[in-house]
DNA sequence: AGCCATTTTTGGAACGTTCCAATAGAATGT
DNA sequence: ACATTCTATTGGAACGTTCCAAAAATGGCT
């Protein structure tokens, strides 16, 4: 008795339809809540339901009504707190939908990637919301998107016509600059990311802009490279400390490379926030929690994933061919590493 | 041109047999790499497959073949990093399974976590690895048990028979609390954690084991449940603090408990590890970030993720009826807020 | 009682696949 | 030339639902 599983013929519409006394279209009009059928027979129908234990396949509907109620959530990397945040908020957002999320990580690799899609589509999904990896082609985007809605987040893709959900990297990095340059600071470098990463080009390009409103240059050795993880904060943060003349601030790429930069500053004997500022960029949790507490910029980061998720909600059901794009507001968050609740200056 | 998305009738298996001048069934054959096809006939479909850019319909083959390669994972709260790490590593462990998981949070709500189990039923999952929300009725995962495998991972519930993927708590707290007793701690409390959780149960009884075996004593008064959340352990630990007699030394339910018992000490006036230690459980990539690093028991969450995943894919594949169970090995992992590294004993 | 309008119900076809039993074609042995 | 064994291929039914056009039931009105 205990688990009837693998015997039991699965109980149909037509089940119920029989010990309901109806026909089979009753009772599927009973399941889409229609106005059509008198109130005594959908009691009756109900109750046929429950008494059958019945479970509405929704493989089978969709086969028919050539729709699915399933959309793919591809993320470049789930174990990276920030994507991690940003998933949820879009779970969160697609709850009440009546639309339900199958989920990958494609840990960077496009070639993963290529295969969670594909597997998504097969599963019918109506729409994506893709967090791409890195060296993602903007053509296969493009194809992508012929084929069914798409909205990628975080990370725009050059030349791919895609709706988009992004925080304002260049602001945001302008913003963290100018709070250090206000505190005095005129030596900042810039640490963390890679080259052809566009979020990368975005937070330099906002540094680059608030050094310049501010009269000073970029020399370009103030720019440091490197692996957007915790060990790249490190070590380019160690490069940068054996230098002659180091720098009295760092923007970082983001919170786990300035976390990475933090260990590297204290394993050098200094105090982040006494003897160098630092500030990140996203604000995941863990920023609050380190110490010093890190100061850096919050993008809303489970509002982004709400957002997305709106949009691309929006264009399953509205069949929208439009293009939207949403650009995410970059807030500075004051906390202890850039020195200023010290409130005393680093800089000579 | 751009987004034929609308229009197009898919391509289906007929499209090809026709376009490669094969039936159907022909082309079936060729999809589930049948050797029963001839060479030159497989090549003229996989090019017609290209040609016509085939996409498979698997919702259509599920219908037929009454099963699917879907399965659910439902967390109890994906927001909490430890939960966030056993997804990842399910996730992982599924991916070249040919299986695809769904994700739901259920946010410790057990309505809602009704709502997506059917859901997930509804979809025709295979299977369902469950992190149960508090409460969650025993009756209620033996009837969904008897539909369809089931994999409870993290919280065992009490009465409920189905296969099971935990860590040692007991052992582990007892480990936990073995080490502190040997730095010298006489006064030792438990924090965090409510009552009814079977987890902060088996936490706390190898915790009583520990102090017993040593010959000391439990009190009531230094077992003090909380919300297993960083509130929950700061507002815990300001209540000990205020005690005349305070313990020297805490074992926590969690990390995230252990990380708000710290900042509690730290507002006091207070250095954890060197004025009272402190121990953490679960060891979340957090704990080695805090300052001072969080001595914790490990538990090798990605593991168990993975191990719940194996679990399943082969209660699906097998129809094995069995129940397993998969104790994972608790590991104390030393770091600073224990004192230990101080080489100097707090305790008085 | 008969007619019309309205409300409620219904049978069959369709969705894209797999399975099965049956067939056709090729190769072998006599 | 024919039966026999393989090897490849095939048409139709089935999976559980929705859609549609049409039928049946109901009620109101002469």
């Amino acid at each position: 008795m205990v688990g009837a599983r693998s015997a039991a013929r699965p109980v149909t519409i037509i089940d119920i339809a029989r010990e309901a006394g109806v026909s089979k279209s009753t009772v599927s009009l009973v399941l889409k809540m229609s106005p059509l059928v008198k109130d005594e027979t959908r009691q009756r129908v109900t109750a046929a339901m429950d008494a059958l234990g019945y479970v509405y396949n929704r493989g089978a509907a969709s086969l028919r009504r050539a729709r699915s109620d399933i959309v793919g959530m591809v993320i470049n990397d789930l174990a990276n707190p920030f994507f991690a945040e940003l998933a949820i908020g879009i779970e969160r957002a697609l709850q009440n939908s009546g639309v339900i999320p199958f989920i990958a990580n494609t840990a960077e690799s496009v070639v993963r990637q290529a295969e969670v899609v594909r597997s998504m589509r097969e599963h019918g999904a109506a729409g994506l919301i893709l967090c791409p990896a890195l060296d993602t082609d903007a053509a296969e985007i493009e194809r992508l998107g012929s084929h069914l809605p798409v909205v990628l987040a975080i990370r725009r893709i050059i030349g791919a016509r895609a709706s988009l959900v992004v925080s304002d990297n260049v602001a945001g990095a302008a913003r963290a600059t100018e709070h250090l340059i206000n505190l005095g600071h005129r030596d900042i470098a810039f640490l963390g990311g890679i080259g052809h990463m566009v979020v990368f080009q975005d937070r330099v390009a906002g540094f680059t802009r608030a050094m310049n409103q501010a009269g000073l240059a970029v020399q370009p050795s103030l720019i440091g490279e490197s692996m957007p993880t915790k060990d790249g904060g490190f070590n380019a943060m160690s490069r940068l400390l054996s230098v002659d003349r180091r720098p009295t601030a760092v923007v970082c790429f983001n919170d786990v490379v300035a976390i990475g930069a933090m260990l590297a500053i204290a394993r050098y004997g200094l105090a982040a926030g006494r003897d160098i500022a630092i500030v990140g960029f996203d604000d995941t949790t863990e920023a609050r929690h380190v110490s010093p507490a890190l100061t850096t910029v919050s993008v809303d980061t489970g509002g982004l994933g709400e957002r997305a998720a709106q949009i691309l909600l929006r264009q399953i059901n509205e069949g929208e061919r439009r293009r939207d794009t949403y650009t995410g507001e970059a807030r500075l968050v004051v906390r202890e590493s850039c020195g200023a609740r010290l409130g005393r200056r680093i800089a000579s």
